[in-house]
DNA sequence: TTGCAGGGGTCAA
DNA sequence: TTGACCCCTGCA
């Protein structure tokens, strides 16, 4: 696709939304979305997309990417200041991308109190486990494993890629996703709130945890996901202070008028790679 | 090499 | 409101 504006692969990769997609040594990068593998490379606005039709571009690739989107409408309506300004300026190229919800729901799962690395390697394992392998560019690449494969697997079996305590979440939010006692594809018709108190009833997902699978879903993006380093770098910015969580979100909500979403991730970005957040 | 602190939160008391 | 929690990583 050519004319493509507001858009860098290294930007939307390393913005902290997704964990499975691969830096090649050529700044190319390979992942696997919904069962298809693709490379993907930009330069001079113009994406390509390797391993791909037609038909899956305008299928499964223009929605992930989030393309019919004016990207730079969303950036100017959130630089309402000089923070904003810079961190937009300073990741310019990010844009959210739409993940199945059932993969960001246990991705981020795993994610709490636990470090990248370790976050990564863990996905990894899990999708070599219980997801189904597709042969690509000489090497193997696995799908995310379905509701059906984590529900039906053991803990013991779960222990093994590394999750820690948080693998008997796992296998619960599994089978109360399979059993259908939260319906994620019944997510998008409630509003916010509701989505997230229905996401919160799943266990090992709290408010943090169900912000992210609500935004990096592309199924909301009034949410303000506030981890620790959107806490430190809001605190030291806006407030001046120390502040409680519900405080924080609920000043970006207003603030930031239905975008809060879009501003979280450029802030995010922006603290977390000048190392803004350390203590 | 060994040892230790800490990590993109959640849960239970 | 506070502390425990799996255990992998990174760094003395």
């Amino acid at each position: 696709m050519e004319g493509v504006k507001d858009f860098s692969p290294t930007h939307t990769f390393e913005c902290g939304q997704c964990f499975r997609w691969i830096k090649e040594g050529d700044g190319s990068y390979t992942g696997v979305v919904k069962g298809k593998a693709a490379n993907i490379r930009f330069h001079d606005g113009v994406l390509v997309l390797s391993n791909t039709s037609l038909q899956d571009f305008k299928d499964l690739w223009y929605d992930y990417f989030d393309l019919g989107r004016d990207y730079s409408e969303v950036k100017s309506r959130i630089s309402k200041d000089g923070i904003m300004r810079k961190a937009v300026e300073f990741g310019h190229g990010i844009r959210l991308l739409k993940q199945e919800p059932w993969e960001m729901l246990i991705s981020y799962i795993i994610s709490s109190n636990n470090n990248i690395p370790r976050i990564k390697n863990t996905i990894k394992t899990l999708c070599r486990l219980y997801g189904a392998e597709i042969r690509f560019a000489g090497g193997s690449h696995y799908t995310f494993p379905t509701v059906e494969s984590l529900a039906s697997s053991s803990i013991e079996g779960l222990n093994i890629c590394g999750g820690g305590y948080r693998c008997k979440y796992i296998a619960k939010t599994s089978r109360m996703v399979r059993d259908h006692e939260v319906c994620l594809e019944k997510l998008a018709g409630l509003s916010t709130g509701e989505a997230r108190s229905e996401l919160m009833r799943l266990p090992g997902v709290g408010a943090k945890v169900a912000d992210c699978v609500l935004l990096y879903s592309g199924t909301k993006h009034d949410v303000f996901p506030t981890d620790v380093w959107v806490k430190r770098v809001m605190e030291r910015l806006y407030f001046h202070r120390t502040a409680r969580f519900e405080e924080i979100q609920s000043f970006a909500r207003e603030y930031f008028d239905g975008l809060a979403g879009f501003a979280q991730q450029y802030l995010f970005y922006y603290a977390r790679e000048n190392k803004m957040g350390v203590k």
